[in-house]
DNA sequence: GTCTCGGATTAGGCATGCCTAATATTAGCA
DNA sequence: TGCTAATATTAGGCATGCCTAATCCGAGAC
């Protein structure tokens, strides 16, 4: 037998860097991490299964990774995904629940980094992507504690809860919007720093009441937001960054 | 020529995990930073050269792997290291700038972990050690802004300042102090947890005055604090985590 | 039912960074 | 100086996770 006797971090065949700080059933990588992640959001935790092809592209890869990765992923135990040849993935109870925690990863960090670090609004996303995957479930805590259990990050998306899978909210897309119907903005992308700085620029920030003009073509969308009556021309790309909700006071 | 327009984040050869956020000159991974880390600590940024034993006992791998990452790292263009076969190697200008940055990153972290997140005192090494690897530079300034430009860290180590090696303070092991020559805890080992709890319960921390009883023996030493009176007896192992300086009130 | 074409998979390769086994060098001691 | 033990290096292998090129499958058009 040879000596394993003395303390060794990286093990013959384990020398990858292990990201999960709690303990788990599985511990995943960072491009586990981003897989899981992208096919949470790809809508792979419910029935529709997500394909090679956008998750290649969302993840910035060819196909071919995919398909290697997605095999790896579903003969783990426990599996992180189911995957049919051919027919797509879904995300296991366990994928899940690591995909979730990322989320959760994600938006505190998000959060932390705009009201503690002071980080302004389009900067916050790449730190906390970098972040997520290395934080320790002691990080995570302190962190929720200190702002308070938040329910939503810098950008109007919902924190969800330790082990849980956000509430569903009736958002909708800005573009779907019926003209004059009262609305408020519930969330803005976060994925481009650009259109962050723009959207804040012109005060669309969650929370904002607005409605749309009933003159509207395939570039661009007016819009009134309720102090500032003058109307906004906003580019459909900028428009499409946005989710409102129906105006309860309406 | 194959498709290189889209956005990807992954090249071919290219996928490691790349650490550095900011424009430095070199990338570097998590394990070229964990070499770096421990040539600086080993004494690898003077004279002395650091042989590729020590290197794979503090790093817990195997000599060959130490071998090939020495030459890796001097062959980079900046070369990280000065690396001689079967003498030793050494930091260049370049490795220390890493390896600084690296303590500097460990010890802010540390001390933010500690006072903003309340981490207790032995819980902040691991997760900074973690940590150290991957944070911005911005994260780094808005840290440091925070703790209002900190000089020491939980455990008494210096902080370095940007892009600046920390001055070398005149401190000695306890061990070696002569007996009831009065002194001054400068700072403590932060690389055992038990060990730091077994310290703290024990009130010796950093700024704790002490003297060193005459009667000692190869086992464990007595001390003495300013405060408690009554001897203090110290395991040899627990006392050599502890580094002093003069009193400069004796 | 067959063809086609886009999407998906297999096959083979490579960089990173670790391992063990075998070999080479250095340094200490006689 | 010559031998030996400790230290270091070379050689070869493997897991991870990416790539390109080639092949395969399957859903819609006919």
């Amino acid at each position: 037998m040879p000596n394993i006797s003395r303390p060794r971090l990286r093990q013959a065949g384990l020398h990858l860097r292990v990201v999960n700080a709690h303990p788990g059933p599985a511990s995943t990588s960072e491009s586990i991490d981003d897989y899981l992640k992208a096919i949470l959001e790809l809508g792979g935790a419910e029935d529709s299964q997500v394909t090679t092809n956008v998750l290649a592209e969302r993840l910035g890869i060819r196909t071919p990774s995919v398909t290697g990765m997605l095999k790896k992923l579903a003969l783990r135990r426990p599996a992180l995904v189911l995957y049919e040849k051919h027919r797509g993935v879904r995300l296991t109870a366990a994928g899940k629940r690591r995909a979730w925690e990322l989320v959760r990863h994600h938006r505190l960090l998000e959060l932390f980094l705009h009201d503690v670090l002071k980080y302004s609004w389009d900067e916050v996303h790449d730190e906390a992507e970098r972040l997520e995957h290395f934080i320790s479930e002691r990080f995570e805590d302190r962190v929720a504690a200190i702002l308070g259990d938040p329910e939503l990050d810098p950008h109007g998306h919902p924190i969800p809860q330790k082990h849980q899978a956000v509430v569903q909210r009736a958002e909708a897309p800005l573009l779907q919007l019926p003209a004059r119907r009262a609305a408020i903005i519930s969330s803005v992308s976060d994925r481009n720093a650009a259109d962050l700085r723009e959207l804040e620029r012109l005060g669309l920030v969650p929370g904002v009441r607005l409605t749309v003009e009933p003159k509207r073509s395939l570039a661009s969308v007016m819009i009134r937001t309720a102090k500032n009556q003058a109307p906004i021309r906003l580019s459909s790309e900028l428009a499409s960054r946005i989710l409102v909700i129906a105006d309860p006071a309406a």
